[in-house]
RNA sequence: GGCCCUAUGGUCAAGCGGUCAAGACGUAGCCCUCUCACGGCUGAAUCUCGGGUUCGAUUCCCGGUAGGGUCACCA
C-alpha cells in the first residue's frame, strides 16, 4: 500500500495544498510580529499555564522568575494561557490563575487577561491560534519535514506492545512510521472519507546534514547539556486540529519574541524535540533555562510536587492561612537565588527589586519546600510592615476567609492597631507574627468575642493563692501607672505572698518561697489574656482600657 | 528499562585546586528576662563511593551508587 518511490518536491507541494488548501504562509504570518524594539539585553519572558484550575506554588515560583528577570532587565513579562487540551480545560480557570497570582503581586503587561488580552502578539490563548499553526504546519509539510499520520489508537497500541516485547524504544520513528511519505492517492482517499488524522513530525528529515548524532545546547541555568537527537515522530498537530504543546511553544516563543524560556526541569528530556522544531522550522531558538524542580517530602522519599497529591501546596493554601505576598516572595527569592538571604541581610529595608536576580546563580537539583523556612522568613517581613498596612492586611484576610469575625475586628480600628504593634518599636522588635490565621489566634484575647481562659494556672500558685494575688492586684491597680511603677507593684505583691520580688533570690533560695514575680504575673497574664504567653502585660492593659482590665480581673477572681 | 538532570549537615546552600569547609532555617544548651517573642553566645550536624589528573582534590575527568525527571493525539 506504500509508495515506495522517493517523493519529490510536486509531491511535498501537492501533499500540503490536499492538507491545507486556504491556510497563510509562514512568511504572511511572520510579518504580523516583527521584532520587538527592545534594547540589548532586555529579557522577554512568559508564563504558560495551562488552564486546568488548579494554581500551584510552582507557578508562583515560575512567575516571580520569569517577571523578575524581564522586569529588571526593562524587558516584557506576558502571560499565555496554553489550552491545547480541550479536555483538562475548567471553566473559569484563567480568572483563578490571574486572581491568584495578583493576590501575590504578579501581574502581566501583556497577554491573556479576565476580560480579553493586551499586546501586539496575540492571540495569547493557544486555543485561538489554530491558523498560525496551520500556516506553519503546511510550510513543513511543503518541505517535507511532517506528514500526515493516519494510524488509530489501536494500530499504535499495537505498535508500542511490539516494542516493548523487543525492548525497542516505543514510540513512532524509523520503520514504524508507515505514513511517512505515503501514496499521495492513498491519502486522498482518507481524507476523502474524513478518517482521522495527525500531523507528525518526520524526524529523519529533520536530521541536519553533517550535524552529528547528538545536541548540545548552553542552559542558562545548568550550562552545557549533551543529549541524543530526536529521532520520534512526534505529533504536531492533534486529530482537533489543535497543535501539541511542543510545536505551540516553538511557534509561540518565536513569533512573541521570547528571549528566554525560564521553565521547570521536566521539560528537559524534551529539549531534543524543540530544538529539531526549531530547526526545521528555521527559526532561533530561545535560551532555555531549566530550574530545579519544587519537591517535597513524602514517606521519607524527595519528589516532584504534585497536584494530585499535594492539595496543601496549591496556592489557595498560602492565601488560605494568610501569608503575606511580600513573605511568600522573599521566600521564594531565598530559595531562587543563593546569594538573596546574604543579600537581604545586608540591606534589610530596600526594596527587593533592587536585588538583581541571575540564573546563573540558580541551583540546579530538586528544593524542598520548607514551611518552617518560609515561616521565619515571614516573621522578618511582617516585622518591617507598619502596623496599619498589617490591620488593612487582616482586613482583608478576615472578610475573605473569617468573614463571621469581621465586624468583632472593625468595630475599634485603633485596638486592632494597637494589638497588632505591641513590641514592634524598639530597638529588639518582637517577630511572632507569622501568617494572618496565627495572627488572629495570636490577638485574639483583645476581643471579647474570642477571649477565652486557655491554659491553666502556672504550677507554683494555687486556686486560693490566684484569687488573693488578683485581689490584690485589683487593689493597687491604676491604669495610669508606668511601666516600671507598675511593675514595682507586681514585685511587691509577689513579695507580700510570699514570692520572691527578683527570680535569681528565688533561684538561689527556692525554699524560702512558693515561687517568684513570674508565677505572679502568669496569673495575671493569664486573667487577661487567658494564656500563659503573651507580650507585656503593662502594653495588654494600656489596649485594653482599665473597664476591660478590672473586668477580666474581677471575672477570673470569680472562677 | 532507555535518555537526561542532580549529588556539601535534617532543610536552603557558600565554595569555583591549598579554607580550622561560610551563612540562614531547624535543633540542643546558656545568657538577657515577669511568661512568650526578640536579641546575644555556644554546641551537635555536611563534602555519596571508587578510580584517575595533580605536589595537593569538596572543587577537574571517568565509572559505580543514590535521588529526581521524562518516555501521550497532557502540558
Amino acid at each position: 500500500m506504500m509508495n515506495n518511490t522517493i517523493p519529490d518536491v510536486d509531491y511535498y507541494a501537492a501533499l500540503a495544498d490536499l492538507l491545507f488548501p486556504f491556510a497563510k504562509s509562514g512568511a504572511d504570518i511572520e510579518a504580523v510580529y516583527p521584532p520587538r524594539g527592545l534594547p540589548d539585553g532586555a529579557y522577554v519572558t512568559r508564563l504558560g499555564p495551562s488552564p486546568t484550575g488548579f494554581v500551584h506554588l510552582g507557578n508562583l515560583f515560575m512567575a516571580t522568575v520569569n517577571r523578575r528577570l524581564a522586569v529588571q532587565s526593562g524587558g516584557v513579562f506576558f502571560l499565555r494561557i496554553e489550552d491545547t487540551d480541550r479536555k483538562r480545560e475548567v471553566d473559569g480557570a484563567v480568572e483563578s490563575l490571574l486572581s491568584s497570582l495578583a493576590y501575590f503581586g504578579v501581574g502581566f503587561a501583556e497577554g491573556a487577561a479576565a476580560d480579553g488580552e493586551k499586546g501586539d502578539y496575540g492571540p495569547y490563548r493557544q486555543s485561538e491560534r489554530r491558523e498560525i499553526y496551520h500556516a506553519f504546519v503546511r510550510g513543513l509539510v511543503a518541505s517535507g519535514l511532517a506528514y500526515p499520520c493516519f494510524l488509530s489508537e489501536d494500530q499504535i497500541t499495537a505498535i508500542r506492545a511490539e516494542q516493548e516485547a523487543r525492548k525497542e524504544l516505543p514510540g513512532i520513528y524509523g520503520k514504524y512510521a508507515e505514513w511517512r511519505d505515503a501514496d499521495i492517492a492513498l491519502i486522498g482517499e482518507y481524507l476523502a472519507k474524513e478518517m482521522p488524522f495527525v500531523i507528525r513530525l518526520n524526524a529523519d528529515a529533520c536530521t541536519v546534514q553533517g550535524s552529528g548524532e547528538t545536541v548540545t545546547i548552553i542552559d542558562g541555568i545548568r550550562g552545557e547539556i549533551t543529549f541524543p537527537r530526536n529521532i520520534l515522530d512526534v505529533v504536531i498537530l492533534k486529530q482537533d486540529g489543535l497543535p501539541t504543546y511542543h510545536f505551540a511553544h516553538t511557534i509561540d516563543d518565536h513569533l512573541m519574541r521570547t528571549t528566554h524560556v525560564v521553565r521547570g526541569e521536566e521539560w528537559l528530556s524534551s529539549l531534543p524535540i524543540h530544538i529539531a522544531l526549531f530547526e526545521a522550522l528555521d527559526f532561533t531558538p530561545p535560551t532555555y533555562c531549566h530550574t530545579a524542580l519544587l519537591m517535597k517530602v513524602d514517606d521519607g522519599v524527595k519528589r516532584k510536587l504534585s497536584k494530585r497529591l499535594d492539595p496543601e501546596l496549591s496556592l489557595s493554601y498560602y492565601i488560605a492561612e494568610g501569608y503575606h505576598p511580600k513573605a511568600v516572595e522573599e521566600y521564594l527569592l531565598t530559595i531562587l537565588n543563593s546569594n538573596y538571604e546574604e543579600w537581604r541581610l545586608s540591606n534589610p529595608g530596600a526594596d527587593n527589586t533592587e536585588f538583581t536576580l541571575t540564573t546563573e546563580k540558580m541551583g540546579a537539583s530538586g528544593i524542598l519546600v520548607d514551611l518552617d523556612k518560609l515561616r521565619d522568613v515571614s516573621r522578618d517581613t511582617l516585622a518591617g510592615i507598619t502596623a496599619k498596612e498589617l490591620a488593612d492586611f487582616m482586613i482583608d484576610w478576615v472578610s475573605r476567609e473569617r468573614p463571621d469575625a469581621l465586624p468583632v475586628l472593625t468595630k475599634d480600628r485603633a485596638i486592632l492597631e494597637a494589638a497588632l504593634d505591641i513590641g514592634r518599636s524598639g530597638e529588639k522588635p518582637r517577630k511572632d507574627l507569622e501568617y494572618a490565621a496565627q495572627i488572629f489566634e495570636h490577638i485574639s484575647y483583645f476581643f471579647d468575642e474570642y477571649f477565652q481562659i486557655k491554659d491553666p494556672l502556672p504550677e507554683h500558685v494555687g486556686a486560693e493563692d490566684a484569687r488573693t494575688l488578683l485581689e490584690g492586684y485589683h487593689g493597687v491597680y491604676d491604669q495610669s501607672d508606668g511601666r516600671e511603677i507598675w511593675f514595682g507593684k507586681i514585685r511587691a505583691l509577689a513579695e507580700e505572698n510570699g514570692y520572691a520580688a527578683r527570680p535569681k533570690d528565688y533561684k538561689k533560695n527556692p525554699e524560702l518561697y512558693k515561687g517568684h514575680v513570674g508565677d505572679v504575673s502568669a496569673v495575671i497574664r493569664l486573667a487577661l489574656t487567658g494564656r500563659l504567653e503573651a507580650p507585656d502585660i503593662w502594653e495588654i492593659q494600656q489596649i485594653l482600657g482599665e473597664v476591660r482590665t478590672r473586668g477580666r480581673l474581677r471575672a477570673f477572681e470569680r472562677v
